[in-house]
DNA sequence: GAGTGGTCTAGACCACCCT
DNA sequence: GGGTGGTCTAGACCACTCG
């Protein structure tokens, strides 16, 4: 484990233990570097994760601050491993519609960047969030990076699958968002009407090593979802 | 200008002017070093930036690539400075429907942390992307941080004004999304029928030192919007 | 095993806030 | 002016990738 990791993840722990609010003053920056026994640096890399993380905020010549205003049943739409992770209180469940190993499509092999050799897994799973239906979720894996997938995995988190089993580490991954109306067959699976309102969004996650591997197209029940970005000044 | 983000400007300049595609491999760290001759952790910073920002990536004991694969005409829900900067090639323009100094709601003062002797700008703008409806947006700025606002202004970027002219310094914000069905009243301002869907963002936005000085509600045409969202793997 | 990026240190100096 | 956070350096050592 990293230094400044564990650093960041102790403070982390501190104010939720001390459920400190946004604005409480942190211990000094001479005292962390004390308190951990670790150079300038260290202390610095660990802030600077926890103001990512949009936990903290610092301000020059005066302190660090606890920044903790968020609302909770959100979708974090910056986190990139999933929402098992994401919801914590919430109960994710998934119901699995189809699962096939298929030549891929036109629009799939630009996306994971392979030919019509590799085949790709095609999921297709109903998501309910505390017993409601959250989303309806259609993901694209290429089967060279992900050799195996059955429907108990499928029912469970794909991605804690992918991380603990395959090994994969996820890098990073890009998300589009339209508010779309809702046509006759989506409407029926999430049991809304035609017409009615949806986010679909279409994500693209990549390993680690910049390798496409995972595909999604995901339509959200507007009434049982909401989202949130977090942003911070950019230098960080 | 701090030597960090002129470098990572000059990389970023760089990956524009050679139109460099994703995948490609840049210079190694010890030629950054050599070449703008500075330490390797002022490399590494710069690096970060980048990184953070959606531009590259970097695989220890490999190589730093280009991270490029944006579409265009997507609202970057990362950035918090308007999108007046975010869709560089679009033109923004705005009307404004309503300009009024009042006595804050208690919804208000909540998300302001101000109290009723501390009067709120509202204002009210319908705002346009080439020239098509792009939203309606409804915000309160605390007219203690803000203490002039004018028809003028508000027809051009509001943020501009805000550092340019008062020298605020924006340091966070954090948005919550819903999707919607329209009002009545809403939708007859987008030019859209009852009950289409839409976006709504409430926005908070908060000066560098903490203090939250406007709030924002926004709903967004759905035909005329999308939007995007870049994540990375969260130790950077 | 060579090459490349990442972490960590110790310490100098700078920039900003507050009183 | 004293205190606090931020930048920068030089260099040691670690961890990962790839041929």
């Amino acid at each position: 484990m990293l230094k400044y990791v564990e650093i960041a993840e102790k403070i982390e722990q501190y104010i939720i233990d001390k459920d400190l609010k946004q604005g409480t003053k942190l211990p000094k920056f001479n005292d962390l570097i004390k308190q951990y026994g670790v150079s300038k640096s260290t202390i610095v890399n660990a802030l600077n994760i926890l103001e990512k993380s949009g936990i903290i905020y610092q301000i020059q010549g005066s302190g660090i601050f606890v920044r903790r205003n968020q609302r909770i049943g959100y979708v974090n739409l910056i986190e990139n491993q999933g929402f098992t992770t994401d919801l914590d209180e919430f109960v994710i469940t998934s119901k699995v519609l189809l699962l096939e190993k298929i030549i891929p499509s036109e629009e799939v092999r630009s996306n994971l960047e392979c030919s019509k050799d590799e085949l790709v897994y095609h999921v297709k799973r109903l998501r309910y969030i505390n017993e409601q239906i959250l989303c309806v979720e259609e993901s694209y894996y290429n089967s060279t990076i992900v050799p195996y997938l059955n429907e108990e995995i499928a029912k469970e988190s794909i991605f804690n699958y992918l991380k603990a089993a395959l090994r994969l580490s996820v890098g990073f991954s890009d998300k589009y968002l339209h508010v779309i109306k809702l046509s006759e067959q989506d409407s029926q699976i999430l049991e809304l009407k035609k017409e009615d309102p949806a986010l679909l969004t279409e994500e693209l996650f990549y390993l680690s090593s910049g390798t496409p591997f995972d595909f999604s197209r995901t339509i959200y029940h507007y009434e049982h979802s909401q989202f949130f970005a977090q942003s911070n000044s950019l230098n960080i």
